[in-house]
Formats: structure tokens, C-alpha cells, sequence
RNA sequence: GGCGUUGUGGCCGAGUGGCUAGGCAGAGGUCUGCAAAACCUUCUACAGCGGUUCGAAUCCGCUCAACGCCUCCA
């Protein structure tokens, strides 16, 4: 038996069964990025290993509601609550209008996900299209007391909501410690206490995102967004919210009392956090430095990289090892990914096609147990808090046999038509809509029409006409014609 | 300084009390016009030191090393 699906929540730091608020619907909210530059490929693990997630709880027959943001303002340089908004100021930066930037790094964002074959969430809400529950929220805050208004900006009180609820339980951090190593920056002294955070922030003269409030025109924090969306499209407590471990602290901290603030109820069951992307053992991040942007893996143009890799290398090397630990990038290890993922890949060219053969020979039990077990153990490596790297390996174990089959090492009726279809089922499940990998082919196909061509003029010389006639139909049916002229053959697409 | 995580064979990377992970690389074989693929067999492991246990890579303690968060970050 597989036994049902089991999470590793943050929140109590333990895997749990899941259980959906209410079956079959899932709801569940992603921290999307910032849209003020190029999303590195730390970024991107993220963002795959919850389409995986998604897509394993829609495979698994859930209804899924799948909120992933885009912030487009409310982004502060750092968390003092000073300093400039990251939109505003890359706009001022590139002469551009903020929201000329915010496009820009949309849509190039939007280009990755597809590139690396993940699914469109359900709703992609924007920071700056939820300014008015924003505001509300604001003031529900500061009606209950948990918030207080300095100088037009509001900021959330710490520690009196700490005297009725935990502050620091998903960090695991403790109110008076931060009280004490909080530190101590310039002008901030419109805080209470160096932990409180901004909910609203005044706007000032040169900062050009700026909406009316009841507070005078500013905008809003950054930690407010995310419970406002996610409570508008889920519901005030929903299933799954996840993000980068680097988001735990603060900002998945601030959602929680903001949420418990504001509704009196804790607003996730299933916190998920996935781990960071190394690069020498350090983490990749946009202040290191060390970060690598997608193309610059795809042309092979870094001074890290020794040579291209492919989207689908990529991900096939990110999910060859679990979305929790830490990854740590190499040219050696892309490479050895490359060559898994081509096996992979083959495989599901190969399965595909593979059709049962009833070769008369009889059944084998103890093969059939065997790949019943790999079947099984596919299921219980998703299953057990969507391990994808168990899966790849129990999906190799499978892709034997399938070989096996197919060189006739293997008879179809040693397994029988059932346990066939089962096979192929779920390999093709698995690699195609659960780990999302496809086929690349060669980007280049001129180079197969020209070395068709140069059989065709072999065999024209030797005036095999058959084939000469096979290869035009061949090449025809395919859009490409080749042309006899005097001066010599050539090809060119059909008009 | 506080909180936390990790250390697996040549490389990457699952596992977490007794049962083959897997991929890449290496060795041998089957197959083969050549080459490749595929399949079979196979060599290198659980940072160190102690402890618990019939039994530990897996639990506990200490040491060493690396990393993350506490500043924006996926």
C-alpha cells in the first residue's frame, strides 16, 4: 500500500499527513518574485519545486487554487523601513515609469516559467492591484490596537501582540532576543521597538509610487501584501503557503501576525520552505554577487561555467535532490544531470511509442512483483513530502525495465498486458506531467535537412532513383523541397 | 553573540535503527561491420571520537568543518 501524502511543515517542524481544509479544494499561496530585476536561477528552484508540488497535488486528483504574487512596490532596500522602494528606485535608476519596470522583469519572468515548463498559476496578483485591502487591513490593525501611526506611516507593534500571541514561531526566534540584537539605524526612531515593522510607510517627495491613505500618501510595506492576497483568493486560513527559507524571517513571521492580527486565526495549516542555491558552497543571491541569470547558463557565458546547459538539464539537476536541502551548483554535476536527463528523456521518446506485444511467454511472478514494488515506490517517493530525487531514482529502475522490454531482454508476457500499461503509464505520469520534462529537440534542424541532401545527391549520382524518390517524399512531407538545378542541388522550404 | 541546518563512495545526491537508492565517472561482460545505445556483473561510503543497542550511516554526547537566518533576498 502507498501510503497518503505527508508534508515537512515548518511551522511544526515535523512532517504531517495532509489533510485539506476542504477536499477535494487545496489552497495555496507562493511568495512570487520582486520585480525589479532578473530572476536568478535561486530564484527559479523555488518557483519548480512548487509547480512539482502543484502539479503532484493535481495529479493526485485535488482541486487546486494556485496564488503566486508579483511584487511591484512596497519593497524596502532594507528592513530598517528606510531607505527607497526597489521599483521606484530602479525606475529612477534606468529613467524608466516604475510600472515600465514592473513590466519589464514581468514578462521576462514569465519567459522563464515557460521555458522550464511550469504551469501558469491559477491567479497572479499584483502587490499594486490590492492597494485598498491593503489599507484596510491597515486599519483594522490600528482599530485593534496592534498598529500605530508615526508621521503618516503605520507600523505593526511587536511586542504588545506578542503579549496575546507568538511572535518568533516559525523562526523559532524569541521577542526579547531580537529586542536586544535589533539594530539600531538612523531615524529609526518612529518605532516603538526595533522588531515593529512597517505596515504603511509615507511617502516621501522624491518617491514616485505613492497612493492616498487616511495617513496622507505613501505606500505600502512589504510584508502586507502577501496576507492580503493570499486571505482575498484563499480564504482567511488556507492549506499550503510556501517560499524561500530565506523568507521564513521575517517576512513569513510578519504575514502570521498580521493575519492572526487582523482575523484572530492562524492563516496557513502547511508552511513549506524550500532551500538555497549554492555556488561554492555559499548561498546564490543577488547581494553576493554570485548569482547566475538563466541565459547566462544557456549560453554557457560565465566565468563559472565551462560550458552551455539546457533548461531541461537544469531542472532535471535541481530535482535530482530535495527541494529542503541545500544544492550546491557545479559544472561537474550539470554535466552528469545532462546525461540522466538524455536517458530520461529517451525513455519517454521510447515508452511512448512501445506498444504491448502478446508474445506467448508466460507470466513471471517474481518480475511482476518487481515492478509492481518500483511502481509503488514512484508514489511513496512523492509521497513522502514530494521527494523528487527518490522518484528519478525509482523512475531509472523502471526506464531497466522498459529497455529491457524493448531489446526483447524482457518479454511482454512475462508481465502481462496490465502491468504493461502500468509501466508506461506511470513513467510517462511521471516524467512529463509530474516533474514536468520535456523533449529538447536540437534547435538547429538545418543541419539534418543538409545532411538528408547529401544522400540525396549520393544517390543520385548512383542513379538509385528508389531512393532518390524517398528521400523528396521524405523531405516534401516535412515542408522542405529540393530543387535539381543545373548549377547544383539545393533545398528550400515549400512555398 | 543568538537561533538553526548540514557533513554519505572519484563527482552529484536519496536514505535515517537490520532490507540494492539512483545518476555521472571507472572495471569486466553480452550484443555488434564500425560507433553508439541497451542489458548484466562489479570496485570505491556514510567527518572524527565516545556512548545507547543483539545490531547505527541512521539515536545520544562531544570535537572538527561548512553553511543559513538574525540586514534586501527564492
Amino acid at each position: 500500500m502507498v501510503e497518503k501524502l505527508r508534508i515537512y511543515n515548518s511551522l511544526s517542524k515535523k512532517k504531517e499527513t495532509f489533510e485539506p481544509l476542504e477536499p477535494p479544494f487545496v489552497g495555496m499561496y507562493v511568495c512570487g518574485p520582486t520585480v525589479y530585476s532578473d530572476v536568478h536561477l535561486g530564484n527559479i528552484r523555488t518557483f519548480m519545486s512548487f509547480d512539482v508540488v502543484y502539479r503532484y497535488l493535481t495529479y493526485l486528483g485535488y482541486k487546486v487554487r494556485y496564488v503566486r504574487n508579483i511584487t511591484d512596490v512596497g519593497h524596502l532596500e532594507n528592513d530598517a523601513d528606510e531607505g527607497e522602494d526597489k521599483i521606484s528606485k530602479k525606475a529612477r535608476l534606468e529613467h524608466l515609469e516604475p510600472m515600465e519596470i514592473v513590466q519589464k522583469y514581468t514578462n521576462g519572468f514569465h519567459e522563464l516559467t515557460q521555458i522550464f515548463n511550469m504551469k501558469p498559476p491559477s491567479i497572479e496578483p499584483s502587490a499594486t492591484g490590492h492597494i485598498v485591502e491593503q489599507i484596510e487591513m491597515t486599519q483594522t490593525l490600528l482599530d485593534k490596537g496592534l498598529a500605530y501611526e508615526v508621521n503618516g506611516s503605520v507600523y505593526f507593534d511587536v511586542a504588545k501582540y506578542d503579549k496575546n500571541h507568538h511572535y518568533g514561531k516559525l523562526s523559532g526566534r524569541k521577542i526579547e532576543e531580537m529586542m536586544e540584537s535589533g539594530r539600531a539605524l538612523a531615524s529609526q526612531d518612529e518605532k516603538r521597538n526595533t522588531i515593529d515593522f512597517a505596515l504603511w510607510k509615507k511617502a516621501s517627495p522624491e518617491h514616485i509610487m505613492r497612493w492616498s491613505s487616511p495617513w496622507g500618501k505613501g505606500f505600502p510595506g512589504w510584508h502586507l501584501e502577501c496576507s492580503v492576497m493570499g486571505t482575498k483568493y484563499l480564504g482567511q486560513t488556507f492549506d499550503i503557503h510556501g517560499g524561500g527559507l530565506d523568507l521564513q524571517f521575517p517576512h513569513h513571521e510578519c504575514e502570521i501576525a498580521q493575519s492572526v492580527g487582523t482575523y484572530g486565526k492562524d492563516p496557513v495549516r502547511y508552511w513549506m520552505h524550500t532551500n538555497m542555491l549554492t555556488v561554492n558552497g555559499q548561498k546564490m543571491s543577488k547581494s553576493l554577487g554570485n548569482s547566475f541569470l538563466p541565459h547566462e547558463l544557456f549560453t554557457g557565458n560565465h566565468p563559472l561555467l565551462d560550458e552551455p546547459y539546457s533548461p531541461m538539464t537544469t531542472k532535471f539537476f535541481m530535482l535530482q535532490s530535495h527541494y529542503s536541502s541545500t544544492l550546491d551548483f557545479s559544472n561537474d554535476a550539470l554535466k552528469a544531470a545532462r546525461k540522466g536527463y538524455k536517458k530520461m528523456i529517451n525513455g519517454l521518446r521510447l515508452v511512448k511509442q512501445m506498444q504491448y506485444v502478446d508474445d506467448g511467454a508466460p507470466q513471471d511472478e517474481r518480475t511482476i512483483q518487481q515492478v509492481t514494488n518500483i511502481i509503488e515506490a514512484c508514489h511513496s517517493a512523492m509521497n513522502d513530502d514530494f521527494n523528487t530525487a527518490l522518484a528519478i531514482g525509482q523512475l531509472f529502475n523502471l526506464l531497466k525495465k522498459i529497455n529491457s522490454l524493448h531489446t526483447g531482454q524482457l518479454a511482454f508476457g512475462a508481465l502481462g498486458a496490465e502491468v504493461f500499461e502500468e509501466i508506461k503509464t506511470t513513467y510517462i505520469d511521471f516524467v512529463e506531467n509530474i516533474l514536468a520534462l520535456k523533449e529538447e529537440a536540437p534547435s538547429d534542424y538545418k543541419g539534418l535537412v543538409e545532411a538528408m541532401v547529401e544522400i540525396y545527391k549520393e544517390a543520385k549520382f548512383k542513379k538509385d532513383f528508389d531512393r532518390v524518390d524517398k528521400i523528396r517524399a521524405g523531405l516534401k512531407a516535412n515542408g522542405i523541397i529540393v530543387k535539381d538545378m543545373k548549377t547544383g542541388i539545393e533545398w528550400a522550404y515549400e512555398e
